[in-house]
DNA sequence: TGTTGGTTCCTCATTACGTCA
DNA sequence: TCTGACGTAATGAGGAACCAA
């Protein structure tokens, strides 16, 4: 930004200070043009000249008129500029020739201003003026601009989180669904465990139910849409703590820290440890209410991708974090 | 060296005028 | 011809930066 403050240049503000002589710059710029009539404020000939004015008295004549026409003749100086109907506009060729400038740099250094007023005929109060206006109207666009843009984002976003709230619904009917199947299944494989058990046999219930998870799994494994796919989540959260180890140790040795680091989705390692104690509870404990609680914890997430599915190329804003810390992100794994 | 007064330019809000439907 | 909306030139307040005394 350039900074306002050039005292540089053969200009009337420079011979003024040099001659210590007090004045502002309303005075100066009147001074640029003086003359009572109002039409003739258009045009640099009736621009004083004041490098050629080497006598210092003249000077100082010069600037006590200009300050007795600042303190008394406002009345002359404001009738001519603020009387009903005389307001200007510019002229279309001096709004291009402005606008030029302005692309160029929307910044008036001192001595532009002034060669801007002398190539236009106007006062370079004018065009600082014209400048600041036109610098107020394009952050007004700008921000006009940035609030459609804003908007759409927010538009976007809203339509994707109603889709993933009803597609979030929907699996927790299918869950709920899959549940009542499981637990009829579940009552009739205790039974007959009961009358042919034997001391070989794993006497946990998670190994019991082994068997159903296959079936499950085998079931959905034909048709492996997405819904599907992503319907294994609970079957896998009550498997035993040994294998998910297991598996944890598994995928930490193929993937690096470096590529975990690369893959935003790859939150599931990274979470596992703070998250194993969903792996710890007494199976025997593992009541209705429990199971119902992870549930919920787990299908109240908007999305959980599987590793090798998720989208790392994609922009952050699609990616399937949603926005989510790391962190934040409850553990789960997939079975392959 | 720190303070103070003067000057300039800036942004922001507002007013007033010109134009047009 | 009147009127309201809109665009824009211009004003004023307040603040920041700079300079000189």
């Amino acid at each position: 930004m350039a900074s306002g403050k050039l005292y540089g240049g053969p200009n009337m503000t420079d011979m003024l200070q040099n001659e210590r002589l007090p004045c502002s710059s309303e005075v100066l710029e009147s001074l640029w043009v003086h003359n009572s009539d109002p039409a003739s404020f258009q045009g640099p000939k009736s621009v004083i000249d004041f490098e050629n004015i080497s006598s210092s008295r003249i000077r100082e004549r010069l600037f006590f008129q200009a300050l007795d026409k600042e303190e008394n003749c406002d009345e002359d100086y404001d009738s001519c500029l603020h009387q009903p109907g005389k307001k200007r506009r510019l002229t279309s060729e001096q709004v291009q020739f402005l606008e030029r400038n302005f692309e160029v740099e929307n910044k008036l250094e001192p001595e532009r201003k002034v060669q801007l007023a002398k190539e236009l005929g106007l006062q370079p109060r004018q065009v600082a003026i014209w400048f600041q206006n036109r610098r107020a109207r394009f952050k007004t666009k700008q921000l006009e601009k940035e609030y459609g843009t804003l908007k759409a984002s927010f538009d976007r976003l809203k339509v994707d989180y109603e889709s993933f709230i009803q597609e979030n619904q929907k699996l927790k009917d299918e869950v709920n669904s899959l549940k009542n199947k499981l637990i009829p299944r579940d009552k009739e494989t205790e039974n007959s465990d009961d009358k042919s058990s034997s001391p070989n046999a794993v006497n946990t219930p998670y190994h019991k139910e082994e068997p159903i998870m296959k079936d499950l799994i085998s079931s959905n494994t034909p048709k492996t849409t997405e819904n599907e796919s992503k319907l294994q989540l609970p079957i896998m959260v009550t498997c035993k703590v040994e294998d998910a180890n297991s598996a944890k140790s598994d995928v930490l040795d193929s993937d690096s820290t470096e590529d975990r680091n690369n893959h935003p989705s790859s939150f599931v390692m990274e979470t596992a440890t703070d998250s194993s104690h969903a792996f710890e509870q007494d199976n025997s404990d593992f009541s209705q209410d429990d199971e119902d609680e992870l549930s919920e914890k787990l299908f109240t997430l908007p999305c959980l991708p599987k590793v090798e599915d998720a989208c790392y190329d994609e922009n952050p804003e699609h990616s399937c974090n949603f926005g989510f810390q790391v962190e934040d992100q409850t553990f789960c794994f997939w079975p392959y």
